[in-house]
DNA sequence: CGCCGAGTTGAACTGAATCAAGAAACGTGG
DNA sequence: CCACGTTTCTTGATTCAGTTCAACTCGGCG
């Protein structure tokens, strides 16, 4: 719980009353290797933050698993798209380590928001360094070429590789691993 | 400004107060066509809502322009990045057609959040919405072929051929010209 | 020991980029 | 209202990055 509220204080400082209302709200889980979180078609009930461990987004297109996104320690994690709709999920989210989450439902969430302005702000706050992230790996996906976007990862998140299968990276990267492979061995 | 108003009330509906606020918070101003909203470097000190016109943002890379957003009637529009980080902006926003947009500081919106809690979940909302827009997108950019991507933006806004160039659309799919124009004598 | 999943390597194939040239559409000035 | 230059779009030939399919290697484990 503490990394949970140092992690907040990181984004948006809060006030001891609305520090003590999240501890009230989340909840710890614990969760072993290849777990599920959430499977396609269930709606996402949660946000969970990530204390301990590794998670992947992933769906399943033309029968092969097409993972989207990493999860590791301090990431907020949840399947978005599904958690704000209210829709039946597209996407898979399963353990890649042991783990440890804490976990609030949307319904308290919304009760937070009510009831501390500042819990509002720093989702705010949250989501705009989310947004800024996801842009960044767009402009990525669209305008950089596959070693490019493999350099960029490992610049970025260089404890990946000892984490995360290689099949899963090339997905992540959107190429396959038998390119990923190549330009492994091209460096 | 009514336009703004409603277009905001379709998001959250807000009380008087806060939508006198906001009234007296935005500014008008129009632009012709080829005008621009911000060039590289210079830092974006201002969100804007569009509520006529149309605009893009682009970045240059070898030489090239890079068009990765649009932006028409209802949108809210800014370089996200810069407003955010109060960084230099990386990209160029311009206008395709004469425009006219609501203007607001990010100053006056941050003493807007600070006001009236109501604005800040109206942003908070907003944010929601882009967030799950950009990442179909990322997902088509990653994981779908340019014929694919063309056939998605056509059903999604089919007006956009009448108001864009081929060319930006097809750097806006992140794919050459040449390649847009063969996909379109193909249907 | 033999199997199994993860990673590597090779060869053929393909979608899209690039280079190059031409055709249409568009706007401006005479 | 036409003529000319400019920009936008199309079409063709070639090249290239990355995919696919297939075989092979390696380390771990029942």
């Amino acid at each position: 719980m503490q990394t949970l509220l140092s992690h907040i204080n990181s984004y948006h400082s809060l006030n001891d009353e609305a520090q003590k209302a999240v501890e009230n709200c989340f909840e710890q889980h614990v969760f072993s290797k290849n777990e599920y979180l959430l499977t396609e078609g269930k709606i996402c009930r949660h946000l969970f933050f990530l204390e301990k461990g590794a998670i992947r987004g992933y769906y399943t297109l033309d029968g092969k698993e097409i993972t989207y996104w990493f999860g590791f320690e301090n990431d907020f994690v949840t399947s978005f798209h599904s958690f704000i709709t209210q829709q039946p999920s597209v996407e898979n989210i399963q353990f890649l380590e042991g783990s440890i989450v804490w976990a609030i439902s949307k319904e308290r969430l919304t009760r937070l928001f009510n009831e501390h302005h500042e819990i509002e702000r720093l989702v705010r706050i949250a989501y705009e360094k989310y947004y800024i992230r996801l842009e960044e790996r767009f402009v990525g996906a669209q305008f950089k070429s596959a070693a490019e976007r493999y350099e960029n990862l490992i610049r970025q998140s260089p404890h990946i590789i000892e984490r995360v299968s290689l099949g899963h990276i090339a997905s992540y990267l959107g190429i396959s691993q038998e390119t990923l492979s190549r330009i492994r061995s091209r460096l």
